[in-house]
DNA sequence: CGCGACACTGTAAGCGTTTACACTAGCCCC
DNA sequence: GGGGCTAGTGTAAACGCTTACAGTGTCGCG
């Protein structure tokens, strides 16, 4: 009926157990990390003595002498969710797989303050995972501490030390030869906020691919936030235009379904009337109706490679590296751009 | 050995400020934690030096004198991640604003492995929060350290210490109390995988339900995962049935979807034949067509209740705690319940 | 003038570990 | 039987920080 736990009781240390096991703390140690020669009674008397007192190691101690903490950090944007739930189960997986805990932090939109809570990570981790599209390589090289082992995710391919990337310029390309193929003509983008990064690459590559495929034909730019409401938005403004795109690309999914929901509910039909396509391939895409052509990126498998390259550089700080591959997201083609074989009776 | 290597500078320490500001360590410990007295031109000196000497102090010793890290860990269920990344997010931002870390791990499936986690979190973390709705109170119980403070979330509001809990089955009798006035007959339920909490208690209600609002009608039952294949599956089923319910109730949103694709698919028409609720309010809900009637719990709010409860317990162990509110989930009504004024026209 | 109060500073003892090193046996082999 | 092993153990010094305590010197005030 006590309800509360019972936490008085100061936690057993090591000297306790040794205490405990009538051998020095040493030969403890030794047990616990299998350093060392044990005899087997000692070894019996010692994991006994743990049992008893529930003794559990102190980590924190641990680290300080071993000049290694087993936690690795990771630096996330303070702003949309989606994406990035995939991306910490993947490195959480493999950094459990390697015995190392996750430390995980939004970069604040405050200056100070993210300086502060990165600052606080010192002692904490033994590296930096950082995924930042907001931040440009300035700020980036201000935030960042000099003594701590960073690997940068997503874009900021200029970016030194050997950043994991994401190929979306190639994805890009690819979707918009892939609407060229189906017969579009003008192909409107929904860009991504100014300053982010993947946003200015996805923007660009739309670019690119206009004057490659539709060399001297204009198409509208509209510029969102990554949000739905902002794709929406575009949508509306894209149903009331005199001479409408008939393909819109979105610079992300949920833009790209708010942009869908506009133009659905403004009669059109899609793909039939305008074709419609993403990025980052979220689940939502698949369960829209029509279903959204996206590009998906594996994002888990990009914490996975980062969080590799970062313990490489951990465990090695001198080797040079050479460059990193880049994630190679692949296309999705769905109803939404007129797949064959894909239902594209979605008329309101 | 040669010492030629480009030595990778062992960081600053107190001392080495110490040493360039001509004073003892002590003061330095002083400047920096702004406890004690300092003369002004002792301070000038050390923060000179700090910065001269890019100093940043080392968490991880200062937590083994002080008994505090400034980190909580989070520990979640290993499998879906839809509703999480919000309460990482509610999580994060108050323990940001408390000048606290997250630490996040996810509950392995193996039992010995995921032991040794929570025992690895022993000495970096001051407290844990632990959402586990797959695990049953003697797992939960064998899992948790005794000498870490806990807050349980989600339900198991059997469990003692003052859990934060959701109360599943107020909302699914609001939910079932919605479709009996819209004038349902048979509401079928998709549960969720069995041993997980949350899927237990929303099964209950929902029976609880059935017979409250609808004496002596027998509803059909099927079983999920949580995950949107299964609710397909369920869907398939359900619009094969010779005696088809005219609602059904999902455990979560994802089956949810799941299911609307499948009586879709099968040419009925949602809500016309058969009218779909599900639970949690992910953002894919509102963006369904028709949109999902769902319930929406405010899982950041819960994070941010969970953690402050957290702080109580780990600034002052002792005080025994009284019962705390549970986080009311609303209910949202949208189409796919024949909301008045929403869209009802999905009829493939 | 002496004494307590005060502001400031330094010394050193931890915090809970790991680990270099020194020490004891016992054993094998010439 | 003594010189080397090696297996097994303990002692004590770190790791980088905080903080109790013990000084200093300066000042005010009786």
């Amino acid at each position: 009926m006590d309800g509360t736990r019972s936490a008085p009781r100061r936690a057993a240390t090591v000297k306790d157990v040794a205490r405990a096991a009538g051998v020095s703390i040493a030969s403890v140690s030794r047990v616990i990390n299998g350093t060392g020669p044990v005899a087997q009674a000692t070894r019996q008397r010692v994991t006994d003595a743990i049992a008893r007192l529930r003794y559990v190691p102190h980590g924190g101690a641990a680290s300080l002498v071993k000049r290694r903490h087993g936690v690795v950090g990771l630096l996330l944007p303070a702003l949309p969710a989606e994406p990035f739930a995939e991306l910490v189960r993947g490195i959480e997986e493999t950094a459990r797989r390697q015995g190392r805990l996750l430390l995980v932090a939004r970069i604040p939109d405050d200056d100070g303050e993210s300086l502060r809570t990165v600052a606080g990570l010192k002692g904490h981790v033994d590296g930096l995972l950082c995924m930042a599209p907001h931040l440009d390589t300035g700020a980036l090289a201000r935030l960042l501490p000099e003594d701590l082992p960073t690997v940068l995710m997503g874009t900021h391919a200029t970016a030194d030390q050997g950043a994991c990337v994401i190929d979306n310029r190639g994805a890009v390309l690819e979707l918009m030869g892939h609407l060229k193929h189906t017969g579009c003509r003008v192909v409107a983008h929904i860009a991504g906020p100014a300053g982010n990064h993947d946003a200015g690459e996805r923007e660009h590559a739309w670019r690119e691919a206009l004057a490659r495929y539709w060399p001297g034909v204009e198409a509208p730019l509209f510029r969102g936030d990554f949000e739905e409401a902002s794709g929406y938005a575009a949508g509306c403004a894209i149903a009331r235009l005199e001479t409408r795109p008939d393909a819109v690309f979105a610079a992300n999914d949920l833009m790209a379904a708010g942009a869908m929901r506009a133009l659905l509910e403004a009669g059109l039909s899609v793909p039939g009337d305008v074709a419609i396509a993403g990025f980052d391939d979220i689940p939502l895409a698949s369960l829209l109706r029509p279903a959204l052509t996206s590009v998906h990126v594996d994002v888990a498998e990009l914490g996975r490679r980062a969080l590799a390259r970062l313990l490489e550089v951990i465990e090695q700080p001198e080797l040079s590296r050479e460059r990193i591959e880049p994630v190679r997201p692949t296309l999705v083609v769905r109803a939404s751009t007129g797949a064959a074989g894909a239902p594209t009776d979605s008329r309101v």
